[in-house]
DNA sequence: AGCCGCTTTGGAAACGTTTCCAATTTTGAT
DNA sequence: ATCAAAATTGGAAACGTTTCCAAAGCGGCT
């Protein structure tokens, strides 16, 4: 009696074929009311469960959809795979999840995994979607695929593929004329793991190129490798080398909070020596004193939406349509932004608008 | 040439059987050089990739562990997960995610589609072990399954399940221990949707006699149920009620910072007013000013023992020791605990001192 | 040449399900 | 009663894989 169930006991203990007792148990083709009584009764007194393997060989379909993100760390993506995975459960699909620890490796055996598992579609954010790898074998296997916060390149392994994104360069400016608003000439741009993902690139290309329209200084780009631990330390040596910044736009709302704590920690004051702003609006920087300045995103929307087009896709039916990039993304001024302190703000490029107001 | 390439399309085009195509590709059994390469060949040139139906069918094992926990949006349990896929991962085996939302139903449906996968092992926080309707099917299939964050009871469908979990009663204990160290005697407990948690009623459970037994006044129990928007306004009101009390114990720590800013935005001081200990230990605690004061945990450990159980049982191995309950938590005294202002501070009852300030 | 033992090979069964189709039973009308 | 039509039923094939087992090939030994 170990072995569970299968259709075949049922079967032998109703006295009847296997068909039978599967049209039954689903509810389908015709059976009298005798034998869908002794189906029912021999399926209960045994405890019978359908084993999806086999009816996922015979359908050529699992209703399982596959999810791989970065790392569910960043709340960011925490809440994409948490709104994908309520529409998919809503279209009785269930998700598999895998995270890639921004490893380009992982990523792709990740991927290899999920559709050697079958999966019906897949709800991706890859680290860079010009040459992930794991795009090209989706792409070979034509399994339906939404991309989330990756932009689809115009070739490349993401070329052609569904996207969820925002608008990290329209953002970026954004930024910039937050900063230029209040004065600011001379910023930097931090980032971690900048290599790894697109989306920074991005933001920071886009960052580049407001800058130099508004007429401010080229900014610092302050990378950081490791995650753990030495954030601080790190940051306070970035901070000491380049005195002449006064503004910070950090790639994402973790690094720009971690960034606020070193800037304290060093003793300067935020905003007046110091303005941080980050990116993607999450919660905790709603939280701080001074509350954080950052570009507010929705990950639920774009977990929904990528959801929604791959289950369309599956469906035959029209996928969604997609925002106005200008909507992806809000500006959120908060307090870890304002002008800079007489004392900082120095020259550049920007001298002529010296701060007016607060 | 829709259809995905076969292992028997391989098996033609080599000019081989397909017992043969599989001995080759899986690297077991002997073949002979000749054969080996025109194989390979034609696998190659046929882009074949194994599907994992079919061999987990034949083989009675997907290679996959399901995992479930409430929700991603607590960090707490985003780590666990993270801890989890790692370690799984690490073992060649992949995680299938479900989040039950908090609902009993939900919790349900999960893991009867897990099971219905055939997964082979699963990782699983349920909203209450004594009730579970889940924890029967997962017992009812011998599937090998550990708990996280859950104490097992001694009856009730969690019986006898595998768990690594935090001693929620000592936990409770030290920090009215805190509380009580800085002078306080009247106190609240606050939790949200307390039913749906038996963590969260352990807490309350162990705060309750740790009062008693310290001589404060018994707790009062703030219970609030919406989780998105309005949760300032129903904390503001619950404080404005229970005037008397000068400290909050959260039963996590999003509610904790949420009942800080709340305190903050009625105008009052923490802790000088009003102090406050949450529950995890997140990192958000410790970028807010004053550092919330609170119980530390250790989600990543938890998902990862809960990983090594499992795959240990699946492996036929010794489970691994699960650590000493006392060593399961520490308390971190922040500054969101401090001695209760002059003012407020009141003696034995509560009743007995009217508020007196703000 | 004959035989033994080793390597290599492929047919076939099995895993659990759905579904086609043909065979059987029931129903209803004459 | 008879017959056609409709309802019910179960055998068998199919999904893609692994593995058992028997057969075939082959080298070297007497």
């Amino acid at each position: 009696m170990l072995r569970r169930p299968t259709i075949k006991d049922v079967a032998q203990r109703a006295g009847c074929g296997i068909a039978t007792v599967s049209r039954v148990l689903n509810g389908q083709g015709s059976s009298s009311e005798q034998t869908r009584s002794k189906v029912l009764a021999a399926a209960e007194a045994l405890g019978f469960e359908f084993n999806d393997l086999g009816r996922s060989l015979q359908s050529n379909s699992t209703r399982t959809i596959g999810c791989i993100v970065p790392s569910l760390a960043n709340p960011v993506f925490a809440e994409v795979v948490q709104a994908a995975q309520a529409e998919a459960n809503r279209a009785g699909y269930q998700l598999i999840l895998a995270c890639s620890d921004y490893d380009g490796g992982l990523e792709t055996k990740a991927i290899r995994t999920l559709l050697a598992k079958q999966v019906d579609g897949l709800i991706v954010t890859v680290g860079d979607a010009r040459t992930s790898e794991g795009l090209e074998l989706i792409r070979a296997k034509r399994t339906p695929c939404c991309l989330v916060y990756n932009t689809p390149p115009d070739n490349g392994p993401g070329d052609g593929f569904a996207a969820w994104t925002v608008d990290n360069r329209g953002a970026a400016d954004a930024v910039a004329e937050g900063f230029a608003r209040q004065g600011h000439s001379c910023t930097g741009f931090l980032a971690l793991e900048f290599g790894r993902s697109d989306r920074s690139r991005e933001r920071y290309e886009g960052f580049v190129a407001a800058c130099a329209r508004l007429g401010m200084a080229h900014p610092v780009l302050l990378e950081i490798e490791e995650q753990e631990g030495r954030l601080l330390q790190l940051l306070g040596a970035m901070l000491a080398e380049h005195r002449g910044i006064t503004g910070i736009f950090a790639s994402n709302d973790y690094l720009a909070l971690a960034a606020m704590k070193a800037a304290r920690d060093l003793g300067m004051q935020v905003p007046a020596d110091l303005s941080i702003v980050g990116f993607d609006g999450i919660s905790t920087g709603l939280m701080v004193e001074p509350n954080l300045s950052t570009v507010v995103t929705d990950p639920k929307a774009m977990g929904r939406g990528a959801a929604q087009t791959v289950l369309a896709r599956l469906a035959g039916l029209e996928p969604p349509g997609r925002p106005d990039p200008a909507h992806t993304f809000s500006f959120r001024q908060g307090g870890s932004l304002g002008p800079p302190s007489a004392g900082k703000s120095d020259g550049g490029e920007a001298a002529t608008s010296p701060p007016s107001n607060q």
